[in-house]
DNA sequence: AATATTTTCGGGTACGTACCCTATTTACTA
DNA sequence: TAGTAAATAGGGTACGTACCCGAAAATATT
């Protein structure tokens, strides 16, 4: 608890240039109204000080108040993934709230391409400053960042990325990188010649869904590899439990299987069945840390679960664009989020 | 870019209570010089409001300045590990300098207890505040423990803890948990009957030493599991190469071993053993995201590698005494770093 | 050369909190 | 009851930055 120093920033900026402590701030913000030399004089200070403003003090002295959007899919009653997400957007909302942030959330439906564009829509009509996508509908998710670029708002994308489309951020997973650590986890469990299943199971798949980019990244690593396996890959669009059922069982009459992986969350769809009708010697792999799964892990029903973190994606997807406004900082383009593996010993200390 | 709504805080509470904003600072702090009944009055008017400090403006208007010490293994040449913790405490301080934070460093040698003592006597000397320390001797970590109690400096434990002694906060793995995941994924690594080698390679081992503690884990996962694999451990205190190699042939020689499991960061020495002598068929675990230890993962001669976010630990610790100090915030006593598993394919990806 | 206009800049106040210094009130002593 | 000490309260400035408003200097217009 002593005393501090030296004399303060845009204070001493202006002392060493002989201007006041306005025409400082002028050119720090670069507004008009000052002479090209005088500006070089102060740009200089500020850069051989290597000045870095004060952010308390900053948006302290600042009424500024920005808007964002949130577009990202609603929990449903199949899956509770989309928690997570929103849950890590809810804790950097309330962390940056008191400089002015306000967020307003437009959930859509993931088994309803229309619900969509009618939130996007709605995004549209309001003034916002920027809008945390999670582009589940690849043609929709293209034409409403196309919207958003002519009407200057900011998009950070989540959880997928779109090709072509360059927004203020991407944050999430290589998708194919995850599932070439999903095959190479899966090496290790299945004998020399094994047989695998992968499994996806969605409701909408666009060409470009990222359910496939898994599924190809996972053969990739077989291939590149040169591992001897025999890999089926199965695509169910009824996502309820008797649907995804059936189309397992008659998989299974007619073909051995050592090891499942299941493309997205819904892993524990099939280990409940494994559960309820005493299947053992089939590995399965999945993803994501939801309660749903845990269970199952924990049981040793799920041999691995892939995870990336999807609160974090959340958080830090309204950081930036809370750091590109506020601190007009040139943010990451792309924040690829760690291929976590979570095992039975592992999980209670995984963070999501 | 709107205006703001309601009046301030302080401000706000002191129209209501129609005192003055010094009074209302005075029971926010509870100073002396208020009577029983403002203060009763003020203090139910808070609780009303539900007032929140705004913490920007308390820390702008706060000259307080606190020491921190750091108290950690300097990196060695041997194992570069502590660069990590080092890095993260350097991030943090670098956030909160401007808050007022100092912070000193004090770097032991691992090789050497005296140096501990040494470098624990020069904190004492000083005016600290708090300090995080890095434990590696257990008895004199307990010591100095203790007389940072009397002079009450408040401690932060990074890496490992020790038993009977109640830090401010712990941050770090839970050793034991991270041993039976080690076993968790050598399971999958090894055959029906194989045969494992538990390797600890350190100079010095307590008797409650992290290094045993993983061990512990490791043989109580194969345990509980009933899995019928034959564990020896063993344990260099020699940590040259040559010294370390040494001993490896000598065990080999005469044991069939399947898998070799390092419980610390010193894995790569047993991997450079194996590429240079074209050793394969032996699967190998160990510990710690280090450059030294990657190129042998990129090369598939270390399979897996467990990491428990070393610059995580840093950051946080530094955070926490922060925290406690500036945000009076009742800090987590145990700080559970996640028991992360790294392979040839998410490591670019970690975030260490 | 005098006036109008534009460019360039400084003074001053505000943001919400901390804390010093002084003024007023109350209680106590002789 | 005056006189003094202690308790209680308020005024005011500072923290580092943002930004309004008006003043001074430079340039343009007549």
């Amino acid at each position: 608890m002593l005393k501090k120093t030296e004399l303060s920033g845009v204070k001493e900026i202006a002392r060493r240039a002989n201007v006041s402590i306005a025409t400082v701030d002028r050119v720090l913000h670069n507004r008009p109204g000052v002479s090209v030399k005088t500006k070089e004089k102060i740009d200089a200070i500020i850069k051989e000080m290597d000045y870095k403003p004060n952010l308390l003090a900053r948006s302290l002295a600042s009424k500024k108040t920005f808007r964002f959007a949130v577009l990202i899919p609603k929990e449903s009653s199949e899956t509770e993934y989309w928690k997570a997400p929103l849950q890590g957007i809810r804790t950097a909302w309330s962390e940056i709230q008191v400089y002015g942030v306000e967020v307003s959330f437009f959930l859509y439906d993931l088994n309803d391409r229309a619900t969509f564009d009618q939130q996007a829509a709605k995004i549209l009509e309001e003034d916002f400053h920027g809008v945390v996508v999670a582009p589940s509908f690849i043609n929709e998710a293209i034409e409403f960042y196309k919207q958003c670029e002519t009407a200057k708002i900011k998009c950070v994308f989540i959880n997928s990325d779109v090709s072509n489309v360059k927004p203020l951020s991407y944050i999430g997973p290589d998708l194919f990188q995850s599932g070439k650590l999903a095959g190479n986890l899966c090496k290790y469990l299945v004998p020399e010649k094994g047989n695998i299943l992968v499994f996806n199971i969605s409701r909408v798949l666009d060409a470009e869904h990222h359910l496939l980019r898994k599924s190809a990244g996972f053969e990739a690593y077989f291939e590149e590899a040169k591992l001897p396996v025999h890999i089926d890959v199965m695509t169910v669009h009824q996502t309820d439990y008797p649907s995804v059922i059936r189309e397992l069982c008659a998989y299974l009459k007619d073909n051995p299987v050592d090891l499942i992986f299941v493309t997205n969350s819904r892993v524990f769809t099939i280990a409940r069945y494994f559960e309820e009708n005493n299947i053992s010697g089939i590995k399965l792999v999945g993803y994501d840390y939801l309660e749903q799964n845990l269970q199952y892990l924990e049981k040793g029903i799920i041999d691995f679960l892939i995870c990336q973190k999807p609160i974090e994606q959340g958080y830090r997807a309204l950081l930036t664009l809370y750091d590109h406004f506020f601190h007009q900082i040139g943010v990451e383009k792309v924040q690829a989020m760690p291929i976590d593996i979570i095992t039975k010993e592992n999980y209670k200390y995984y963070k999501n």
